[in-house]
DNA sequence: TTGGGCACTTACCAAAAGGTGCATACTTGT
DNA sequence: ACAAGTATGCACCTTTTGGTAAGTGCCCAA
């Protein structure tokens, strides 16, 4: 890995830290990636396309990305609600980035898989942190 | 962005979903991060050079890190105790696929360091998730 | 002998992050 | 008339995460 990121940098660590400071949060990279699709962008469908998001989760998560200038929020005012969601720029190129893990997670899946198999096995997650999920 | 996630994985909704379990937990990035520079390799070096970690999260996250094959431990057995901690060839692929993180965090600095400042501003952080830091 | 470093471990706690469920206000389908 | 869908808001509660502080065993230097 080259050096991208030690060039000492106000309250971050490094680079890396900076940016996983601005995707922390359960749903961002995901919701980053479903708009990066061009697929869904209205709310609902969004809420539909990511399993197990609950509103409050999903509208807080889409609030913060709108907030950080991640993602860009139109609201047509229209009478049943219709809103829809887009990556800016700056959101859209966080997406490319985020492309490289996406396919390591594809490459390395059966890896990935044993990993998550084994924390499992070792009596519900026993060997690990104490408690129970990236924050 | 290309799709290098979807392939409806099992237990994950995709790539990206997986990588992203695997890597969760406030250090791993950043130890993977320190390991891939080549850089400080024995226990105590790495925690002098991740500012603010304390033993039982640094130790927690690099057993976690062993557990799931990303990094490999060494025990010297000597009498002063000796260890280090190198990179797996899979926790060298997964570094690779940080870089991108990093250049974007680098890069985008104007952008994300004016994204904590107003984080900060809405009243310590009023704005956002009850609570304060990626999960 | 006192102090320090090494690599960890453990117990106890605070905070953060996320989940559930209910409510809104209006419309369209049955 | 009633259920359902739309995009949120809010209160409350649990789980998860991470921090602090103290301790362990052993060796070396002052």
């Amino acid at each position: 890995m080259s050096d991208t990121c030690t060039p000492t940098l106000p309250g971050f660590t490094c680079g890396l830290d900076a940016t996983l400071r601005v995707i922390a949060g359960k749903w961002k990279p995901l919701i980053l990636y479903f708009l990066a699709q061009g697929g869904p962008t209205r709310y609902g469908e969004l809420r539909r396309a990511m399993r197990d998001v609950s509103d409050k989760m999903l509208i807080q998560q889409l609030k913060e990305l709108t907030a950080d200038g991640l993602v860009k929020r139109t609201d047509y005012r229209e009478v049943p609600p219709r809103v829809d969601y887009a990556l800016t720029p700056l959101g859209e190129s966080l997406a490319q980035a985020l492309v490289p893990l996406c396919t390591w997670g594809t490459e390395n899946l059966v890896e990935v898989t044993r990993v998550f198999a084994r924390r499992a096995a070792s009596g519900i997650d026993g060997a690990r942190s104490p408690g129970g999920a990236l924050r």
